[in-house]
RNA sequence: GGGCCCAUAGCUCAGUUGGUUAGAGCAGAGGCCUUUUAAGCCUCGUGUCGUGGGUUCGAGUCCCACUGGGCCCU
């Protein structure tokens, strides 16, 4: 008897794909959307229906059956209050990697075992094999930096069909000669209210407007007034609406002072990093072997950074130097560790 | 009180020996890239050239006065 795979349709091309593959291979699909979020804000109506529309078109081409699983309450505690309050606290986080630990491979996962199947998919581009995580082919698309945190419990329960394919043009192109309803569309981002709203806005809406501040530069000058800190990450160069010769870009922030610093020293010894500590470290498959030259990314396509030495604080936080430095490391990003294809897994920069 | 500088787009400035539609960077807007936030790349505008006179065929560019900054001197 074929097993039974639930595949996650987000209504995009990778997505769709992924169940028409699926079922070509003889599997027993399922697609099933899983609605996050649906809530309108200013100047944004949410694409939900329309995602949804495109995923149901797509399973009824494909001939399998549909359902939809509503995770908005969990995705707004799990996801959305947790973004907030980092931003609140001053730091930089990042959803995706909290929405796949939490809702697409535990929550979705779950649920879907529950309902019956043996396995999940999703329209990632990762690759996985024997409940570790391994980097796609087509490493420019590569998303294990957004599923580091997921257990190797769930990864053996998971596929991802798409990250064997080199290129998006074949993605693309079956999609296309399927006929599917998803071949043209354009790529999607990742969480539907910050993808055209902007981060910002989403924090005006749910929090206000907030105390402005002084915008210091290199020299301890004030050079001018921020509309609030949270706002504004590490590296960042434009929003603050400062001018004068060079463009600013921010080195830091204290939110006690509500003060964000700038500087225009490309070479600025704050803008740029050796040592990191990471806490809530995660790993995949069990703590890798620091014996081996190991590379990590701290943030999403940011290049791979050498590891020079490990420092075990404890079990969920350490100390990492790399060989070179790295520009903007950011509180709240995550480090994530790759022994050349292998995402080992990482942990989120304090 | 005297002397010397400066005042040009939102900001920092460039504007040849006076000559057609005043420029660069930064900021800003739009786009590309991107399942986070950013970086990056492409495109785009904008100006009563401090005010008022004068010289000249013609002045941001020369002269005078004034206003506002800065500096220096007894």
């Amino acid at each position: 008897m074929a097993q039974k795979i639930y595949v996650g349709m987000s209504g995009g091309v990778d997505s769709s794909v992924t169940a028409a593959l699926l079922k070509q291979q003889g599997y027993d699909v399922t697609g099933v959307y899983m609605k996050n979020w649906s809530q309108d804000l200013p100047g944004m109506k949410c694409p939900w229906k329309d995602d949804y529309q495109d995923a149901k078109r797509v399973a009824v081409q494909l001939d399998i059956p549909f359902k939809m699983y509503d995770f908005e309450k969990e995705y707004r505690q799990k996801v959305v209050d947790y973004m907030v309050a980092e931003y609140q606290a001053g730091r930089t986080p990042n959803p995706d990697v909290m929405c796949n630990q939490e809702v697409k491979f535990k929550l979705f996962l779950d649920t879907a075992l529950e309902d019956g199947a043996d396995m999940i998919a999703t329209g990632h581009y990762a690759r996985t094999e024997g409940g570790q995580l391994l980097i796609a082919k087509n490493a420019e698309k590569d998303q294990t930096y957004f599923l580091y945190r997921v257990t190797s419990e769930a990864l053996s329960k998971s596929l991802f069909p798409i990250g064997n394919f080199a290129t998006k043009d074949e993605v693309r192109a079956i999609a296309k000669k399927l006929g599917l309803a998803t071949a043209g569309k354009k790529d999607s981002q990742g969480i539907c209210f910050v993808g055209k709203v902007g981060i910002k806005d989403f924090l005006l809406h749910e929090l206000g407007p907030q105390p402005a501040g002084d915008i210091v530069d290199q020299k301890g000058k004030t050079i001018g007034r921020h509309d609030g800190a949270i706002f504004y990450t590490i590296g960042q160069r434009h929003g603050l609406e400062v001018g004068g010769g060079l463009p600013y870009y921010v080195v830091g922030k204290d939110m006690d002072k509500n003060e964000v610093y700038v500087t225009t020293d490309l070479q600025d010894e704050r803008l740029w990093h050796r040592k990191l500590t990471l806490t809530d470290v995660h790993w995949i498959d069990g703590e890798p072997d620091f014996g081996k030259t190991l590379q990590v990314r701290t943030r999403y396509r940011a290049p791979l950074a050498a590891v020079e030495v490990v420092e075990k604080i404890s079990d969920n936080r350490l100390n990492i130097t790399l060989v070179d430095e790295i520009r903007a490391l950011t509180p709240g990003q995550s480090a994530v560790f790759y022994d050349g294809e292998t995402c080992l897994g990482g942990g989120i920069v304090i």
